[in-house]
RNA sequence: CGGGGCGUAGCGCAGCCUGGUAGCGCACCUGCUUCGGGAGCAGGGGGUCGGAGGUUCAAAUCCUCUCGCCCCGACCA
């Protein structure tokens, strides 16, 4: 491709309403524009890496047994219905009517359509195991869409849908996709983690979430110091804390005059935080509980709400809060109230802790289960901290991470297979259920983190893989006839050899040149200036290492084709 | 949904408080010089100041409404 003829809309400053790296780079190297919040055009070098990606999707997929087919972005109400989606999804899902007032949405997601088309076509356990796979434009009106290409509302996914006759058949399946994920990031030259996930609003048995290492990332995942357990924090287990021995001391009432928070109640104490039991009121399906966590501990609520086996959970409000405690919010305990109360493993072993003392400015010192107050139950409802020892081996301690989801992958069960009544005849000739998995990865999104991780001051750094051209070649001065001659010839030798070649063929300065090639983060550049020629040479710089060297023209072309391949065939 | 901020030329911004009919840098066009890390000089084009309404002799500027965008929060005892 010749620049001057190709469309690379770079720029030298940072766009003001773009936050993250990736997403400043983007903009910057003419790779994506916004049309609105959430929703962007692809230019050509974006496009460029998005195909890069699918194409190794796609090779990854299809050795693991999926099969590709396209479905509908536009979905009847009638299929969301069926599985119950139509009403919880919430606002999420971007409806709307057609002419004739009949209700549609835009898919963020093909489980129901998926599992339309399974429930017509396959009858018999001889037809499975079955995946299919889609690469398609998604919708999802989110809260708040941020960070460019990273949570957009319009984005393009790698949906995989698979289907067994029973559940150890699933897991074959889904440990085949597991394994297609682990070598399609791999591929793509990102580091990342395979982690245990909380299965959300998707629904089913398990899943591991694939999270791209940045501190950007919007999740926070742990990984043990020896064993390879690692998970969501969401989602990863807190291991009990061995209990103190202390003997009770009397129950005592302190003033702690305008202090609430955890913080400042324990400096006004002189006592560490993790000596305090912090009473949190919630409200669960409607009713009002309290729940017990330590002072350095949060709650985590997803575990709450798995705990408490409810649909809806949220923080009660400040009414709520002086209703239940008849005292002003930061002087909560649970030393006489009157809802039930769940409190977390860790505080089982606590003994003359701080509470509040459901009172203004009022707390209690030396509070002890059982003799003060029992709660109903004691369960793992926080979340993990850092060196919190490992829930699976003994030695390890748990370290915390941030990461971006690129790829999520579930075991589904009969969830939408018993909704939408997709069955099959044994070899006994029985209707039985079918077991689903789907697997998920965002296709833009990786490109993104991919950035995140792959960057410097001067721009993108992309792996060769999913880089929009290989190899840039740079003619330093384009009325030199000789350099656009030899350049032309590298880019001519090059491109036949297959390997992807940007001809930096336009009338510019070479400062210029240099600096959108390194913005736009072509791997390996060609240099050609008159000097060099003039000894029948051209320099190879290595975006990543910026290394250089000087090569005669064929040893060059050799070199870079070399370097491309070791880097597609890794 | 709550809180905060911003909409002025393609991009980044100033002007607004204290109304008087729009400016800077980059980009773009022309010419000359320059040419290995975002050149210099000279000339030039481009904006119904997000939109609607109001106040006023006069509105980018003041008031009201509205649309769009960005950030934070929606774990707090």
């Amino acid at each position: 491709m010749r620049y001057s003829q190709y469309f690379v809309p770079t720029v030298k400053e940072t766009p003001s309403d773009a936050e993250v790296i990736s997403h400043q780079l983007m903009l910057r190297a003419g790779m994506i524009r916004k049309l609105a919040a959430g929703i962007y055009n692809y230019l050509p070098l974006g496009l460029r890496s998005i195909r890069k990606v699918e194409a190794i999707v796609r090779e990854e997929m299809n050795r693991a047994g999926a099969i590709e087919i396209l479905m509908p972005s536009v979905q009847p109400a009638e299929l969301w219905q069926e599985s119950k989606r139509w009403e919880k999804y919430g606002k999420e899902l971007l409806r709307f009517k057609d002419r004739k007032d009949a209700e549609f949405c835009l898919g963020p997601t093909h489980e129901e359509v998926v599992t339309d088309i399974v429930r017509r076509e396959v009858k018999s356990y001889r037809q499975m195991p079955l995946n299919l796979y889609q690469i398609q434009t998604k919708f999802r009106d989110e809260i708040r869409p941020r960070f460019g290409l990273m949570r957009g509302r319009e984005f393009i996914m790698k949906d995989a849908y698979s289907f067994d006759v029973d559940s150890s058949a699933a897991d074959s399946s889904y440990d085949r996709m597991y394994q297609a994920y682990r070598r399609i990031f791999q591929r793509c030259g990102l580091n990342f983690r395979a982690v245990e996930a909380d299965t959300g609003s998707i629904g089913g048995a398990f899943s591991h979430e694939f999270m791209v290492l940045a501190d950007s990332g919007e999740d926070a995942i742990v990984s043990c110091s020896t064993c390879e357990y690692a998970a969501n924090v969401e989602k990863a287990e807190a291991r009990p804390v061995a209990p103190e021995h202390a003997e009770p001391r009397s129950l005592e009432r302190v003033e702690t005059p305008q202090k609430r928070s955890v913080e400042e109640v324990t400096a006004f104490l002189g006592i560490p935080a993790s000596s305090l039991i912090k009473t949190l009121l919630v409200v669960a399906d409607g009713e009002p509980l309290a729940v017990l966590v330590r002072g350095d501990h949060d709650l985590n609520e997803i575990k709450l709400a798995k705990v408490l086996g409810c649909e809806a959970l949220e923080m009660a409000s400040e009414e709520i809060v002086e209703k239940v405690t008849g005292a002003p919010v930061g002087f909560a305990g649970p030393v006489g109230l009157k809802v039930r109360i769940v409190a977390d493993l860790a505080t089982q072993g606590m003994r003359n802790f701080v509470t509040g003392a459901n009172a203004r400015d009022l707390h209690y010192k030396n509070v002890n289960f059982d003799r003060d107050f029992a709660p109903e139950r004691f369960a793992d409802i926080r979340n993990v901290v850092h060196g919190d020892p490992c829930p699976r081996c003994p030695a390890g301690h748990l370290e915390l991470w941030r990461g971006i989801e690129v790829g999520h992958v579930f075991k589904l069960g009969t969830k939408y297979s018993e909704a939408l009544r997709a069955t099959y005849l044994d070899a006994e000739g029985k209707e039985q259920t079918i077991f689903m998995g789907c697997y998920g990865i965002g296709i833009g999104r990786t490109v993104a983190a991919c950035i995140e991780q792959n960057h410097d001051a001067d721009g993108i750094v992309f792996p060769i893989p999913i880089a929009p051209f290989h190899c840039i070649v740079s003619a330093v001065n384009a009325k030199d006839a000789s350099v656009m001659t030899a350049a032309e010839g590298l880019y001519r030798t090059l491109t036949d050899a297959g390997v992807e070649v940007l001809f930096d063929d336009r009338d510019e300065r070479p400062g210029s040149k240099f600096k959108d090639a390194d913005l736009i983060g072509i791997p390996l550049r060609l240099v050609v200036g008159s000097k060099n020629l003039a000894e029948g040479k051209v320099e190879l710089k290595i975006r990543k290492s910026g290394e250089v060297s000087l090569l005669p023209l064929d040893e060059a072309v050799e070199q870079v084709k070399s370097l491309v391949a070791a880097a597609l065939n890794q």
